[in-house]
DNA sequence: TACTACTTTAGAATCATTCTAAATTTCTTG
DNA sequence: CAAGAAATTTAGAATGATTCTAAAGTAGTA
């Protein structure tokens, strides 16, 4: 594997932003920080993200991992794309924007929210509040 | 289980829109149209529809309702939903719609066409096609 | 330093889905 | 109608993502 990943914040810096989302910055969350929350837009699977942290001498539990991408996901730090693949995607760009999805991969690429807008949101059935909402443009290689 | 389902249509009727769309009538495949095709708009999972099957006296293997539906999918008899919760929903409402997802539930509710219009369609990455668009509004009950 | 709560962990468990290879059924064609 | 080729169904195993478990480790605090 060994793959070639831009450089992460510093851990101080991944510490804070956990404390500031009140989360204890152990040595697994800082690590995940150090990479997920440098700014970068980006869509990474549980098992993508192992696979970079072993590169970067920073492996752990597959649980930790998921546990890690769930206590972020509550704090606001990334959002959970649902429609890709089969595995759940986090996305760090946290702006509003949408997706296409290559249905055969299972890639996701943002699409640039200048070109779509999305209309405003429908009446809710009563007792609900939307939590997010998520289009996707799913495409096919033309053959 | 054994819960209270609508009257199908016909045998020979679900025959009949299996061979227009080149699907070999099998007792399977016929049971399933009675089901899905009858002009009701549904939302059902392979694991639901193995247990209405099994209410309706024609129970079968879950590997054949699998690959039922996927052959309805690519005849276009019906549409999946990938947005809904660990399960793909199978949407016999071929209309342009969008959903309503309840995340604690996985259950969808069709958005009223009416309430919302997607805009026109962003710019698609070069050598792809669009194949369907899903737009869904992720809902939680409110505390 | 000791404590208590929070975290991490390996591995088992779960759940939806797909795969496999054998048995069955369908649609010809004779 | 009988026979055969091709398509279909099937049970059960396999897969892959995710969650669970309960035991061991770690962090913040008194």
């Amino acid at each position: 594997m060994t793959g070639n990943h831009p450089k992460p914040i510093s851990p101080e810096k991944a510490a804070e932003k956990l404390r500031a989302a009140s989360l204890r910055p152990t040595r697994q969350r800082i690590a995940i920080a150090e990479r997920l929350l440098d700014g970068r837009a980006r869509h990474v699977s549980a098992e993508q993200l192992r696979d970079e942290l072993v590169d970067y001498g920073q492996p752990m539990a597959l649980a930790t991992i998921y546990n890690c991408l769930h206590q972020f996901e509550e704090a606001g730090l990334v959002r959970p794309v649902h429609h890709a693949g089969d595995a759940v995607l986090y996305d760090t760009n946290l702006g509003e924007h949408h997706h296409f999805v290559d249905v055969e991969t299972g890639e996701i690429i943002d699409i640039d929210p200048g070109e779509i807008t999305l209309p405003e949101l429908p009446d809710l059935p009563d007792g609900f509040e939307a939590e997010t909402i998520e289009l996707t443009v799913r495409l096919r290689r033309k053959s």
